[in-house]
RNA sequence: GCGGCUAUGGUGUAACGGUUAACACUGAGGUUUGUGGAGCCUUCGAUCUGGGUUCGAUUCCCAGUAGCCGCCCCA
């Protein structure tokens, strides 16, 4: 016979059950609720791109198309890819519609996307991620709002600034010291990658000197007063955001950003990990020609970001809860067609209102919405059918209001 | 791609190499024929797969598979 299947979700992807389901929305929402505050304009696109897209930025790409993404050829001799970032995306959309587009243009989108690696802690293959980017501005302000969108959506999920820490950097300010150094484009991304891991390398110096061919000196402490980093800093202080450091050691893999770099960072010890990251970039549609679009954006996984909501314990009971408002009992199956007409009334009144239809004995059916989080019930048998008067029962305090449908929906809704 | 750890009912755990694999929770039902949350009772339900060692393997060994955690990489 067959084996059976497996009642496992496909590896590196999740099952959302109703209570995880309670939390994604929880964090989709919230997400949305803050970026539409500030002015962004939700958009999405396919699933599916053209691999074309991810590969025309270099050899680097190239690996990491056939390494890390879910490529395969379509019915109709195509290449494509499951997204795995939405940034080449957003660009695409910017570009297509350049000419009628009146910049700044804020934009957000929460898409899922695939990469294909070995799942780890924060690490899956299909993930959510709020996308926010904004385009066409140049100046520093535009770093600081993106930044403080950041701190605020985290503010919003009932975070304290002390428990994450906003790195920040600009890769103007390593590249002009690197500039002494007459690098090769080779050299210079080597030596960016090998900045990125300076905390973790025992003699940075030495692996310098190795890229460069000659000793290397630069200095990780601060720019001076006009570059544009103490200005985000300084931004950010005006806005009341006090958690930032200079993380010199902060380059972000990604080859366009060309600018400001920022990271948010758990601070916690047990969570200790990136939590969002983004930066600047000055021209991100040259892929599709036309005439340079500058932006700054940022993006920040779901999978993450609840890591940090629970590690943080910000996740509350009634985050979890999916229950109706109002259960109706029918006494035993015979009113169960009376308890969906009743129900409709409530609805309709705004309640959310379901019937229990099982055939279990009422005490049963009162357990069982005690248990699912319903807060209220009607049992309803002969004697409400005729009267058109029920009993409504209050599951947290037990109290009983009597009256008719239309007066206890409004009972309810007080 | 590399390394470490783990694998027993739906979930969480237990079982010196030796009878019928135990306990709790959950599910179903009863106690209770119109009012719950407790208690008591009944009941469904498991040793990842394949080899090996042994009189005998849930237990020890090997391989596979899966999961978790690191590393690499990071969108």
């Amino acid at each position: 016979m067959d084996k059976k299947l497996s009642t496992e979700p496909y590896k590196g992807t999740r099952d959302f059950y109703p209570e995880d389901m309670a939390v994604e929305r929880y964090i989709f929402d919230t997400w949305a609720k803050v970026a539409e505050s500030f002015g962004f304009e939700r958009y999405d696109a396919s699933i599916l791109e053209p691999s074309e897209l991810y590969r025309s930025k270099g050899a680097e790409n190239e690996e990491l198309v056939n390494e890390q993404t879910y490529t395969f050829v379509d019915r109709g001799e195509r290449e494509v890819t499951l997204r795995p970032e939405m940034t080449p995306t957003v660009a695409r959309m910017v570009a297509g519609k350049r000419r009628e587009l009146s910049f700044p243009v804020r934009w957000y989108s929460i898409p899922n996307l695939f990469r294909y690696e070995r799942p780890q802690r924060g690490r899956l293959r299909e993930h959510w991620q709020l996308n926010c980017d904004m385009f066409g501005v140049d100046d520093v302000a535009s770093d600081i709002e993106m930044i403080a969108l950041g701190y605020r959506i985290l503010l919003a999920f009932g975070a304290s600034p002390k428990m994450f820490e906003i790195r920040v950097n600009d890769r103007t300010w390593l590249k002009l010291q690197l500039s002494d150094y007459g690098l090769s484009e080779e050299q210079m991304k080597a030596m960016l990658t090998l900045i990125d891991k300076r905390d973790k390398i025992d003699d940075f110096d030495e692996e310098a000197e190795k890229i460069a061919g000659k000793k290397v000196s630069l200095d990780f402490t601060t720019p001076n007063p006009e570059h544009r980093l103490m200005q985000v800093i300084e931004g950010l202080k005006a806005l009341g955001i006090e958690n930032v450091v200079i993380s010199p050691s902060t380059v972000r893999g990604f080859s366009y950003y060309t600018g400001t770099i920022f990271e948010f960072f758990d601070t916690a010890s047990e969570n200790n990990r990136s939590l969002l990251g983004g930066g600047r970039y000055d021209n991100l549609t040259a892929l599709f020609g036309g005439d340079p679009v500058s932006g700054v954006g940022f993006g920040m996984g779901d999978v993450t970001m609840r890591d940090f909501l629970e590690t943080h314990s910000l996740l509350t009971k009634d985050v979890k809860t999916t229950a109706p408002t109002l259960a109706i009992l029918p006494l035993d199956a015979t009113h169960n067609l009376a308890a969906e007409v009743l129900a409709e009334e409530f609805r309709s009144a705004g309640v959310r209102t379901a019937v229990d239809l099982s055939d279990r004995k009422v005490g049963k059916k009162l357990s069982a919405a005690s248990d699912a989080g319903v807060a209220y019930v009607i049992v309803l048998g002969e004697d409400e059918a005729a009267s058109r008067s029920y009993a409504l029962k209050n599951l947290g305090t037990g109290d009983e209001t009597k009256g008719s449908a239309e007066e206890l929906a409004k009972h309810i809704a007080r």
